[in-house]
DNA sequence: GGTGATTTCCCGTATGTGCG
DNA sequence: CGCACATACGGGAAATCACC
């Protein structure tokens, strides 16, 4: 069975910022699909297309699978109070947990720019296609994956499509920070991970990701020690 | 269960855009 | 212009939902 891919149009960060600030007031999933749409009209022509990428905007935020409904929660709870840096995290977090197609092209991207600098989507893409199979949906869904990169100011793209990572982002809340492991725990389908390899995990590559024993402490997550000074962080 | 409607996903193609 | 690539479009298949 092929694998799915769903990712397979551009989705812009206000798009994303849109159904993250709507879902507070508006519960009635209806309602809801109406405003989003009313709101796509401004960047999409094609109704079809607009159902397109109305459907991943609603899979990334509001139809989230049961296990994930906590963390989407929390997530929106702190969206509110959060700055553009950090509403990105939430948007990255929900997306690797919603689309695995977009978590595998983060963590291969991840893997290329711990390599290089600068990543061609052609690269990208064979990456991919050795994945997902020969399919021009891979190809497509890159590019789709690739350009809402651009425009969320991920990556930036240079001189015969080449990307780049623009500034990598800074986490500093420990609440965000704690709330992005659990994430990473989750779609990497670890049980535990080493403290200091969180900052290197390829699925994160956008952001500084630099945690501290102290700021893991709460109810979600359990540290344990293994051997000298090694740190494994787990879910509880 | 069946079945009709809706949602989600995939495909081929058209159109636009930049570049040599 | 011709080429490559990005993006959008609409058809349609597959999956899922809602209701009987």
């Amino acid at each position: 069975m092929k694998k799915a891919v769903g990712f397979d149009q551009k989705i812009q960060l206000h798009q994303l910022d849109f159904i993250a600030n709507e879902i507070h007031r508006i519960s009635s999933r209806d309602a809801l699909y109406q405003l989003v749409d009313e709101r796509l009209m401004a960047d999409i022509g094609g109704a079809k297309s607009r159902v397109n990428a109305r459907t991943i905007l609603f899979k990334i935020w509001f139809l989230v699978s049961d296990e994930h409904i906590e963390l989407r929660d929390r997530a929106l709870d702190m969206f509110q109070r959060a700055t553009t840096e950090e509403k990105l995290v939430f948007h990255w977090g929900m997306s690797l947990l919603a689309y695995p197609f977009f978590k595998d092209t983060a963590e291969q991207l991840g893997y290329l720019f711990h390599l290089q600098d600068e990543v061609t989507s052609e690269q990208i893409g064979r990456k991919m296609k050795g994945l997902y199979g020969e399919r021009r949906r891979v190809e497509v869904s890159v590019n789709a994956v690739l350009s809402s990169l651009r425009s969320w100011g991920v990556l930036e793209m240079g001189k015969r499509n080449t990307h780049t990572i623009a500034a990598k982002i800074d986490i500093l809340s420990a609440e965000i920070k704690k709330w992005l492991v659990q994430v990473l725990l989750i779609v990497t389908d670890k049980a535990v991970i080493e403290l200091n390899h969180i900052a290197g995990e390829p699925c994160v590559f956008p952001f500084k990701l630099s945690v501290l024993e102290s700021e893991l402490l709460g109810n979600e997550l359990e540290i344990t020690r293994q051997g000298v000074g090694r740190l494994m962080v787990g879910l509880k």
